[in-house]
DNA sequence: AACCACAGGATTGGATATCAATCAATAAGA
DNA sequence: TCTTATTGATTGATATCCAATCCTGTGGTT
């Protein structure tokens, strides 16, 4: 392992993604440092490695929260993320052989058969994992990095969001995804991609307010012991009573 | 200002752009913690910084280098390059109205100038500014903010190679994907980028070894005083005696 | 002479205590 | 009620200290 900032930068990252720490929520130093059990600087450290992601925002003087992107924000990270996957696209179209093809294939086939059995939280997880796959097969690390930071910045962007549209419809755009770019159909495939993402833009509604639901050490409380890899509760699940509809997001409610 | 590990990472940032430190030059918290009379926490936070953009590399209970990216690394860096200038030109020609083209003309203008005029230095900064001008036209503030990264590491590559390429015809490839863009000819603008960039990862030789020519406290002399902004020698040109071809790079020699 | 082991120095990673600056919220006063 | 002052809390940063680790150089052994 490398530095201890970084594994409870990694922790941090995992909270945020899992909708456990929510846009807006104040990540004190004290605080942190008390329920990590670790001093002010090794959090300070974590707290720069988030900003630098983009999943924290640090204010002088004022302290360190969790980034709520604004919409003018969701769209660039969007337009950012067609962009790198449009041009992913272009490259397996010339480069990818035939076993590229075939690990694609195989996990659009796995999330079907996850979607046929009811496993909504794995199906959500294999169709969030396929960009990454995707992008995975460029070889190309720089732009895998670059990749995942966009795909944690849209996972960040689903607790802020209320989205309603068919995830069926996500799961099909994959496949074709393949056929079109395995056929040559480089134009189509991209214009897909970029439809794909929009679909997804286009269901969002911004949602002015989050309420934090859980206290960082509520939200933190289950990645503590784990030697990262244990897989804590993936999701908060928790009903807000007033609010209800800014807790849904994006893919959860999968194969409606 | 932001923070003092942000303004001492840019002064970093800086001189390694600058080629004032070299890859493989050893970053070690006290020696810096002098140069620049904060604590070590400081630097070490500034160390956190650049190693997250890719141009430092901290190694556990050995410390901090600048980083020294392998051939493989720098074909990567280009080929992400690449992918993210095309992909702004592809929106470019939908979307740029006439203000932007001019702006896009008069920078190649300017270049032209200062080309013609033999200011070989501005001529380079210029140079490179153009594709920092291209994408910030996309009015896309997180790809502005990826492409950079992106540049700040082929930047860093040329501290590590020997180019060797007519300086001129990157000016007439700027100038010349512009009016293909202008024109609706996507497709060939889209391949000079492409062989933009090919031509500079071609020229490039990965020479093995660098030697330090300044300690860091030489190196950042000049970045000291400045409040962020005046100008400090923006090259080192000091001569090496047995590996001067080790130290021309790219966009040094302009006008051949 | 070559090689291994070990001890010491140097450096990093981190903890703790402390201080100044700044922000926020409350309390006092007009 | 509105404005201002004080107070408390939090951050930014420093100094000092300690443990773990790496590097090196020495010395003994073969």
């Amino acid at each position: 392992m490398s530095s201890r900032s970084q594994a409870i930068a990694d922790m941090l990252t995992r909270a945020i993604l899992d909708h456990r720490l929510v846009p807006g929520c104040k990540l004190g130093e004290r605080e942190l440092s008390e329920i990590f059990d670790v001093s002010r600087i090794v959090i300070r450290q974590s707290l720069i490695r988030l900003a630098d992601d983009g999943l924290a925002q640090i204010e002088r003087n004022r302290g360190a929260f969790v980034a709520r992107p604004s919409m003018q924000d969701a769209m660039e990270i969007y337009d950012a993320l067609t962009l790198v996957e449009q041009g992913v696209a272009a490259q397996l179209s010339d480069r990818l052989g035939p076993a590229g093809w075939a690990e694609l294939r195989q996990h659009v086939e796995r999330q079907r058969q996850a979607v046929a059995s009811g496993n909504d939280a794995l199906a959500d997880v294999l169709g969030q994992e396929f960009h990454t796959v995707f992008v995975r097969l460029s070889r190309n690390k720089v732009m895998q990095e670059i990749h995942a930071q966009l795909v944690r910045r849209t996972t960040l962007l689903r607790s802020l969001i209320t989205a309603d549209f068919d995830y069926c419809n996500l799961l099909d755009d994959h496949a074709r995804v393949i056929e079109l770019l395995e056929k040559g159909r480089l134009k189509q495939a991209m214009e897909l991609i970029d439809a794909h993402h929009r679909s997804v833009v286009r269901g969002y509604i911004m949602d002015r307010q989050v309420f934090p639901e859980l206290t960082p050490r509520e939200a933190l409380e289950p990645y503590l012991d784990t030697k990262a890899g244990e897989a804590p509760q993936p999701a908060p699940r928790k009903k807000t009573g007033d609010n209800g509809k800014a807790r849904a997001h994006a893919h959860d409610h999968a194969a409606k």
